[in-house]
DNA sequence: TTGTAGGCGTTATCAA
DNA sequence: TTGATAACGCCTACAA
């Protein structure tokens, strides 16, 4: 494993020369050759550790996550790996398995690893979590109250508002809202959302189509076939993120209903699914590259020192596809 | 950011033995608590760089995936992740989008940020991946022919062999097999299993009931989609991964058939999907924790430069469940 | 533009 | 059992 000293020893220049090339300085052009030539005989590599112990660097950024099975997180954290990638920066990946308890003990375990900033998709949105820290920390999906902090979130509210109104508008009114726990910012905001479009539209809400559970597949199939099966079921469901769309879309089928003809559905996410079903799902789309993108240019900000926290707030988009019925008369 | 140089001043003896008792080392009980004194007072955490540095060991893997979206891989990259962390390993989890070149480049990234060892499900069964480096790898889910190295594997021949032997003992001849692509070692594997079956029964295999495209929802639904609508479609079909299953499913409740009546249907993998249709499906299900845990262990074993590489072969377990209809005379 | 020298925080060696 | 010291590989004043 060679090092600076040794490509300097071959290329006949000092070790700082080598370290100074390797990071832009300019050099006489005989040297820089000479030095290219030695790297390559020697097939040199610069060792980041030592790098960063100097540099007080690690180039790395830890990547906290509730739950890596779901849909909506795989693709963040595809993307971010991804635009994080092009900063020369990389991710080290933690699922906590949404368990407040171990999110606290990784975030002491990739702070231990010396990461340059966190990006956190909390649970637990009452908590003060890294709060005794001084690497930067991004916080994705869910608000948390209190101190000023960095935030990349949705217009929850609204995207489900207009999700809500498209289906009014399409004539229906007994619409159900399967939704993820209360605890949830982005739960609570999506039946914000449903509320509003309803006094938007002059109606009144009926309690029996609201129902909240989890935020998986098992959950959404669960609490779509209550709805489904119930007295007057409702003409039209919101399913509130990916896995529920997906338990809700196999409740539906299960049933011989036909989407976008016996039930309307409009679904949360531009998963496979979606794209998979004839007719296709009209969906409530998460700007997830956006996001991703917004994450890590936040970050970058904070990481030169630049800039206050505070909240960006990105719009989701309403995708028109078919699974909506027109029952106006 | 206290150092061991400061714990060592507080607590009154010398930055070496401060280091000893971090690592374990014998120290005299006084010196013990006055080190942990100065520790809780300084809020010391040892730096990992530096450690590193000395050391030589960066105590992070490099986990190399295809597609972090499919869900085979993202429950094992949840799994691998937990066992690392188990023996103080954090992994670096890179996903190339199933692209070879990718791949090579993401595997030079890796080998940058100084990772002890490599795990890698390749997709491109022919390369010499990471060929040059004394870092150890450990190769998952496909088999690559050339060198001795260490493979984590499933006897894919033998799970899908079982799979269709039991279609065929329930009474089906016409049996579909959706799979992936031929360069795959899995599918190729998964359908020599398939003939086996039929061998083994004493039948002649159906070449149109065999089809191969890729291991993703799209492909698994467009195929299934092709051998319902055909002349003679199959009674039974046999999804070879869990992306496929998921699209199989979804074509056949498009046609408002049933599954385990109308038409049988063995999926791969334990998904969620799997346990929340009715009837649930009977599935081949991969160990992933098991794959996990070897891999992991034989990664141990190799960092601690012990034994020869090799093919670790784990065994998939058909899990009857109900979507298998009998159909004997 | 180049080189010298010192130090980042830790561990390992060796002598006490 | 402890401590002084050197070294891991790199970067960065500073001086030349």
């Amino acid at each position: 494993m060679a090092n600076i000293k040794e490509v300097a020893r071959i290329a006949g220049v000092s070790a700082a020369t080598v370290s100074k090339y390797l990071n832009g300085v300019t050099v006489k052009e005989k040297n820089k050759e000479s030095i290219d030539r030695a790297i390559k005989e020697t097939n040199f590599r610069v060792n980041t550790i030592a790098r960063s112990l100097r540099t007080n660097r690690s180039g790395t950024v830890g990547l906290l996550i509730p739950d890596l099975r779901f849909a909506f997180f795989t693709e963040l954290v595809s993307e971010i790996e991804n635009a994080l990638e092009e900063h020369g920066y990389s991710a080290i990946v933690c699922d906590y398995r949404s368990d407040p308890e171990l999110e606290e003990k990784k975030i002491r375990f990739l702070l231990d690893k010396q990461v340059d900033a966190l990006i956190i998709a909390p649970v637990n949105t009452s908590a003060d979590e890294g709060g005794d820290t001084d690497v930067p920390i991004i916080y994705l999906d869910q608000f948390i109250d209190g101190k000023p902090r960095d935030f990349i979130l949705i217009d929850n509210a609204r995207a489900s508002a207009e999700a809500v109104s498209h289906l009014i508008s399409m004539g229906h009114t007994r619409i159900g809202i399967i939704n993820g726990p209360m605890s949830a910012y982005t739960a609570r905001e999506r039946l914000k959302g449903y509320y509003g479009a309803f006094c938007d539209a002059g109606l009144n809400v009926d309690l029996q189509y609201i129902k909240s559970g989890t935020f998986d597949m098992h959950s959404g199939y669960a609490l779509t076939s209550e709805l489904l099966d119930s007295e007057a079921p409702p003409t039209a469901i919101l399913a509130t993120n990916s896995d529920i769309t997906t338990g809700a879309v196999i409740a539906v089928k299960e049933r011989g209903l036909t989407i976008g003809k016996d039930v309307s559905l409009v679904g949360f996410d531009n998963l496979e699914i979606a794209r998979v079903l004839t007719p296709k799902l009209t969906i409530v789309v998460q700007p997830i590259e956006k996001i991703a993108r917004a994450t890590v240019m936040t970050l970058m900000k904070r990481l030169s020192g630049g800039g206050e926290p505070g909240v960006t707030m990105l719009e989701a988009e309403l995708v028109l596809q078919g699974s909506v019925a027109d029952i106006r008369q």
